[in-house]
DNA sequence: ACAGAAATGGACCCGCCAGTCCAATCCATC
DNA sequence: GATGGATTGGACTGGCGGGTCCATTTCTGT
């Protein structure tokens, strides 16, 4: 799909170009971006970006995805994968918060999957389901922990407990990106956690 | 905001235009959205448009917004409000994951709600804070009716339940849109009523 | 019936922005 | 140091679609 003889100057450039994509999005929305502001922000030219990404737009849109992705899984993976106590929870719970108020309450992914992009990008919107899919393979897996070091009841549904709490933490960041607040994804956290301990 | 002066032939043009305008955004989404395309739905021409939406697409994307909102909240108002046991709550439940299904598992609002769309237009972000304020307190006043009959504990803070709750069905519905299945609004609602027998 | 206002149709304009194209450079390799 | 491919710059195009404008028709009140 890219160029596939890429020298070590043409890496750079293009994992510059969607470096500048990703922060372009993250800050004014996919829709917003225009290719213009990308080539300011990269020092790069319109022959560069379709050099490097032939299908122009769409192609640097589902690269910034793939790449935004591939991160959140990891940071997610790394902090979840850490505990098997309700203190470790509270801690992964509270680091996520911070996270997010270091961002200035945005989600660099949310934008990526709003209804309308998918629509338009069926490649983007499969991404998106797969991550959504890792992310709660993930979480699922560190309730299995939980339930191993008996901080969890054995006839608790962990696989439902999973999509439940993921739907909630789905729900808590869409509620930060429109009210700014982010007590909705605290009382998300906190209920998943009140309903595996019952 | 609109004409102020309107007949009886011009307000019905108008709710027409806004129903076409509404089908035409739950369908493609807000981005996607063309005045052509509602000019052709609607059988209405620009000048028409115009007439009755002085300030234009815009205008118009927020007459949506509200009508939606008003809607929903009626809506879920009227199903949240009829009763006072977990049986009521199932059947509540039940209904709202049915009526999904019959919207092909689409969401007029949330399309709306994206974050692109609310950078853009301030107006429309402060009609969905509203809204989801308003749903809240409809789920705070249901879950204090739950517990003034019993079923819910007295010491369960439901201001934050319904915080919570809320968070769950978004979330929910967002995933229901990305993945095009409904389980994780259904595992946040019963997650939801799980922590609430707690 | 006759103003005057409201409603309608649609041609036209114009800015924006993704995408094209090619000329100019850089650089790896022989 | 020459050759060909990778890289870069930027002028130019094309059309899409929101918004303007006005002529025409229809309605309302007296």
């Amino acid at each position: 799909m890219a160029a596939r003889t890429l020298t070590r100057k043409g890496e750079q450039t293009r994992r510059r170009i969607v470096l500048g994509a990703s922060a372009e999005i993250l800050e004014s929305g996919v829709e917003e971006m225009r290719l213009e502001d990308i080539m300011a922000r990269t020092a790069t030219s319109k022959g560069q970006l379709f050099h490097y990404f032939p299908g122009g737009r769409e192609e640097l849109v589902l690269a910034v995805a793939r790449h935004e992705t591939v991160q959140a899984l990891q940071e997610q993976t790394a902090a979840f994968r850490r505990f098997d106590s309700w203190a470790g929870w509270q801690r992964w719970r509270d680091d996520m918060v911070a996270w997010y108020h270091g961002r200035g309450l945005r989600c660099p992914l949310l934008g990526l999957l709003n209804a309308d992009a998918s629509r338009r990008m069926p490649e983007a919107q499969a991404v998106m389901v797969a991550f959504m899919a890792d992310w709660q393979a993930v979480l699922i897996e560190g309730l299995r922990r939980l339930q191993a070091a008996g901080c969890v009841a054995a006839h608790v549904d962990v696989a439902k407990a999973g999509a439940a709490l993921l739907a909630g933490i789905q729900g808590g960041i869409l509620l930060m990106i429109t009210t700014k607040r982010i007590d909705h994804l605290e009382a998300a956290i906190d209920q998943a956690a009140a309903a595996l301990r019952a």
